[in-house]
DNA sequence: AATTTTATGTCAATAGTACTGACATAAATT
DNA sequence: AATTTATGTCAGTACTATTGACATAAAATT
């Protein structure tokens, strides 16, 4: 079983560099960025026996009160069955309320509750924070040029998400996922 | 168990803006260009039957060749259990290869095979040629001010990532964590 | 009015992956 | 000779996501 010895000639010991992928520095970067960026509501979310799933779903939903079931499913692409554990957790901790539909009262249109608003205010604060610092500090004079160079970053199919995030990320349809 | 119907004046109708959280457009568009950054490696991850997991072990042996098991552990922040599959994995299915150490004999040299370079360019060109794409239609001159930019967005406990990405991970300390 | 579809929710079984803790081996260090 | 280090493995556990089946109520269709 010990295999630790290859021969010398199937291995490669040069590292990989811009010659190769052009952009491999920003690659990088963009993986450090992004995982700081999500470390500090992370922590908090942990001390409340939450993950990632709770944050996204208080979030779209603090961001489109009212929206269905079906929308956040569909924005989550996780399944009815996963969204429901999470969506329980929420409702139960009074973070998230349920709304009987008016035209349609098969509906439980999802609210935040103040207790809900608050908690993503208090994570979404360390992160506007992070954007801003990091504009200011790398001399942009104003943050259109980075919005332009994230929205280029955005799949066509799911673009201008900030200008209407649920009709972009909603290009799945709802039900159970295959 | 019907709890659907909030009293109404539990429940927050109002979408947050930018003015609950000035840089909310930047973290939603980081948001979804991270989730499409992802995307096209996970797609060609998926059928080798690899995860982001085997993605990252991958790339950092290929940008550091003939790093040790405890450095790859030090990076990525998993335990030495759950890497031990997934390099066990990259190893059988030669895209890693171990060499024993020469000075140390008990390390296990991580080092790239041909097929583990060219997976790694395979998974890595997607994702360059998107930021490129993105860097040219954002109207960017050199992409110097991104890369400014993503620096600013690091932990300064991880700072310069891209220029030195071992020594920047590194910042715990090796064996299982607690 | 009867039937079908839709929106939501739940139960049961399974799979993947991470974790902790204990332990083993070989080689380096003291 | 004793201790520490680098690596690896086994067993057990936990969490989370998945699939599939099914249930209810209400809307839409015929």
């Amino acid at each position: 079983m010990n295999d630790t010895t290859a021969s010398r000639q199937e291995i490669i010991d040069e590292p990989i560099t811009d010659r190769d992928i052009p952009q491999i520095a920003n690659i990088e970067l963009f993986f450090f960025a992004y995982r700081d960026f999500t470390a500090d509501p992370d922590r908090i979310l942990q001390n409340l026996g939450y993950g990632r799933a709770h944050h996204r779903a208080l979030y779209f939903v603090n961001r489109k009160p009212g929206m269905t079931v079906a929308d956040l499913l569909g924005i989550l692409g996780i399944t009815k069955q996963s969204l429901s554990r999470v969506l329980r957790q929420l409702i139960d901790s009074r973070h998230i309320a349920q709304v009987e539909g008016q035209s349609d009262r098969r509906q439980r249109l999802l609210y935040p509750t103040p207790a809900g608003r608050e908690l993503i205010l208090e994570l979404s604060w360390p992160q506007s924070r992070r954007i801003d610092a990091a504009l200011k500090s790398s001399g942009f004079q104003n943050d259109a040029t980075i919005s332009d160079f994230m929205r280029a970053m955005v799949n066509p199919s799911d673009k201008s998400p900030a200008d209407d995030m649920i009709g972009a990320a909603r290009s799945e349809e709802s039900g159970d996922r295959k």
